[in-house]
RNA sequence: GGGUAGGUACCGAAGUGGCCAAACGGGGCGGACUGUAAAUCCGCUGGCAUCGCCUUCACAGGUUCGAAUCCUGUCCUGCCCA
């Protein structure tokens, strides 16, 4: 058994702030389970690297023996959290945040313990809310409180519009705070407001109040903006270790630093061989996901496709060709069919010509080039995808 | 409710009767280069097609040989006033 110092330690490790570090140190004292939170946003199905920072955290108070109360905001989620965004969040219907959910829990899994975990839906006690309940809620805060947060501030100064539902979203997550009795609850940091108004209505209520923790915000590839879905520039849990291994190799030297620190923990050797330690983390990242085996063999690839550039080799998807034998066509079905991609003809035509389809290592150049009947051989599409014919 | 400024392609932003599928910037994609990148340079960035054709500038109508551009109505947003 940990002592509490050490597990106060463990679990602070890589959090960005503790609000409070001496209330933490003090529920651990307690000697008891503690009821640790963490709110999840099933507005797309897909849960990626940068929430896995706080999945893990979560993982961490698991393993110390602590309970895990994941709260899918299905009903937060048709609100929408205005948290960094510029602009109001669409609103998703019930049905699509509750099949988002359920894609949502699978990927958490590949973290946390399943069987240590509590799932939650917040839409548990939000749908029996009636309307005076509502504005007993909100008659607790106060407009300024709502409007003091960096998001709003901006676009009330930039002239934008902030709808009324919107700043019931952080009422409603520190709701959940206070219906679940959240000793801690975790979040990147721009969840830090929210998670401020959860202790507030707890402390309304009469209860302690919870310990915020805040974990930094991953880059995303474009090492620009936080990594996010709507963005496009995630790894999803989901994805193929092929896939994975790929794009964390895209990223530039300077985020490969940060990836570093952010998910493996580590300070990455100054001396280090940037291409080298590239390939190392991305492999560590495939394995997380998938197995030791998947991860080598996702790097062997990368290796012969883009360093030998010996497509020949590669692991490629197989296509077979319709009827049409004319490139254009092909590289149209092929996207379709093998990548799941829609291309228009003008966006193949544009490919072709610019020299990004290759046959058999030429590029084809000729938008009216049509393929000979029988003919085997590896079809390039573009930087990334190819496929094997015949 | 009154006044006023607006709604243009992925985003920002020009255009204010024909030369507009619509400048420019960003982003994205592709090529060259490379250690995968980044940086740089070049190209592309509505759809279909052999000149060309078709659908776009909030929406619906109208004026005109011709409209993103003018008129009418509708919807939406900011700001100021009440």
């Amino acid at each position: 058994m940990q002592t509490t110092s050490d597990a106060f330690d463990i679990l602070c490790r890589g959090c960005e702030k503790v609000l409070s570090p001496d209330d933490l140190r003090a529920k651990l004292g307690e000697n008891r389970p503690l009821r640790v939170k963490l709110g999840v946003d099933p507005t797309a199905p897909d849960i990626h690297l940068g929430h896995s920072i706080s999945l893990s955290k979560l993982r961490e108070f698991q393993d110390l023996g602590h309970e895990a109360i994941l709260i899918i905001g299905d009903f937060t989620a048709m609100i929408g959290d205005p948290s960094g965004r510029s602009v109001t969040r669409p609103q998703l219907t019930h049905e699509q945040v509750l099949s988002n959910a359920k894609s949502y829990q699978e990927q958490a899994f590949k973290i946390l313990s399943r069987e240590r975990s509590k799932i939650v839906f917040n839409g548990e006690w939000f749908e029996a809310m009636s309307f005076d309940e509502v504005i007993k809620l909100n008659s607790r805060v106060t407009l300024q409180q709502m409007l003091v947060r960096e998001d709003f501030r901006d676009r009330l100064d930039r002239g934008q519009p902030i709808r009324a539902h919107e700043i019931q979203y952080p009422i409603m997550q520190g709701w959940d705070s206070v219906k679940i009795r959240a000793d801690v609850e975790l979040g990147g940091t721009d969840q830090l407001f929210n998670i401020m108004v959860g202790r507030d209505l707890q402390r309304e209520e009469g209860m302690p109040q919870q310990v915020a923790m805040v974990m930094p915000i991953l880059e995303g590839l474009d090492g620009r903006q936080k990594m996010s879905k709507s963005l496009g520039n995630y790894v999803a849990l989901n994805e193929s270790a092929h896939d994975m291994f790929g794009k964390i190799m895209s990223i530039s030297d300077e985020l490969m630093v940060r990836y570093y620190q952010i998910l493996l923990k580590e300070t990455l050797p100054a001396d280090a061989h940037p291409m080298e330690a590239k390939k190392a983390l991305a492999q560590r990242i495939a394995a997380r996901f998938h197995t030791a085996e998947e991860a080598q063999a996702a790097r062997t690839d990368f290796e012969t496709r883009f360093s030998k550039k010996d497509l020949d080799h590669a692991d490629l998807p197989a296509y077979t060709p319709g009827e049409a034998r004319d490139f254009l066509s092909l590289v149209v079905e092929a996207y379709a069919k093998c990548f799941g991609i829609a291309k228009s003809r003008s966006d193949a035509r544009r490919l072709v010509e610019g020299g990004s389809v290759q046959w058999k290592g030429e590029k084809i150049g000729d938008v009216k080039a049509v393929l000979a009947e029988g003919e085997a051989g590896v079809l390039r599409l573009d930087k990334t995808r190819a496929v094997r014919i015949g």
